[in-house]
DNA sequence: ACGTTATCTATTGATTTTGTAGATTTTATG
DNA sequence: CATAAAATCTACAAAATCAATAGATAACGT
């Protein structure tokens, strides 16, 4: 699962992909239309305001914009600083790579080898999505939501 | 990043898969050679027999045994068991599903329609991948693991 | 100068995770 | 039957993480 604060990035990244101006978009105006709390839709936007991902105005007029256009912002790049690293374990991530100190050999670590498979997948598909191509996926893709029989 | 008692309870469970000569195998010798501390463990194992994956002997000569072939439990079912869904947003979940209070119509949720093809694909290898195929793989599977340039 | 907006720092409460501790029950075996 | 070895059960606790709140400060446009 993703965290509250991940989700809370991602919808307020696409406000402001989709609000593509150039004119700033204003934190009250996030929180009411996503209904995040203000004061925590803050602290995310500083978070991504250091990352690079967005720039900030100050004053009137004020807000903040993306500093990228849309399709070169992934959401596997959000993800990956709001919720840390892909890697469904510690010795399979690139960014935080750290030894499992109770596992001997990673080449025979039979958890390794299976999660590596889920990693690579998950990141073909998060590194692959923009925020531009998720924001003109919904359309298109209206099949029924298709579920498998598992989870 | 899986929890550290999934990765107890995945190699946990293969010890019982390689030790299949139908003797129970008991917690102190799976505590000790994965190093996994022992009060801990017995939850975990608890926990194990209690959804059915394993059966239990007590008293001496006793311990452990998977209760089905190692080849008919997945990584996924374990995982789903000791983690909670697997899906990463609620409203993605099979087996907890729940509607994102604050997001308003699922079928044109951005997030949604980008998470649902990483459920997908990871369910896909999670529920292909039993206990005894991930004892099989680590041999074969030994090119020097291949990284992409992502997390 | 004024109000509006982002920025910064600190703190809180709830929940989850990772364990510990100790008493109890069951069973094989001598 | 007595004993030791094993699982079982219940409760608790320390630490970390998450979600959110609070209040003061700095910058900017008009």
């Amino acid at each position: 699962m993703i965290s509250q604060r991940a989700k809370y990035a991602l919808r307020a990244l696409s406000m402001l992909a989709r609000s593509n101006a150039g004119t700033p978009v204003q934190i009250p105006d996030i929180a009411e239309e996503q209904k995040i709390p203000k004061k925590f839709l803050e602290q995310i936007m500083l978070d991504l305001k250091r990352a690079g991902l967005v720039e900030s105005r100050r004053g009137k007029q004020g807000g903040y914009l993306l500093q990228r256009p849309a399709s070169e912002i992934t959401y596997g790049e959000v993800l990956r600083l709001i919720d840390g690293p892909i890697a469904p374990l510690p010795c399979l991530s690139i960014t935080a790579y750290k030894r499992c100190e109770d596992c001997r050999g990673e080449s025979d670590c039979e958890l390794r080898h299976v999660f590596a498979r889920v990693a690579d997948e998950t990141r073909a598909v998060l590194f692959s999505t923009s925020l531009a191509d998720a924001i003109a996926m919904p359309s298109n893709t209206c099949e029924p939501v298709e579920r498998r029989s598992n989870d």
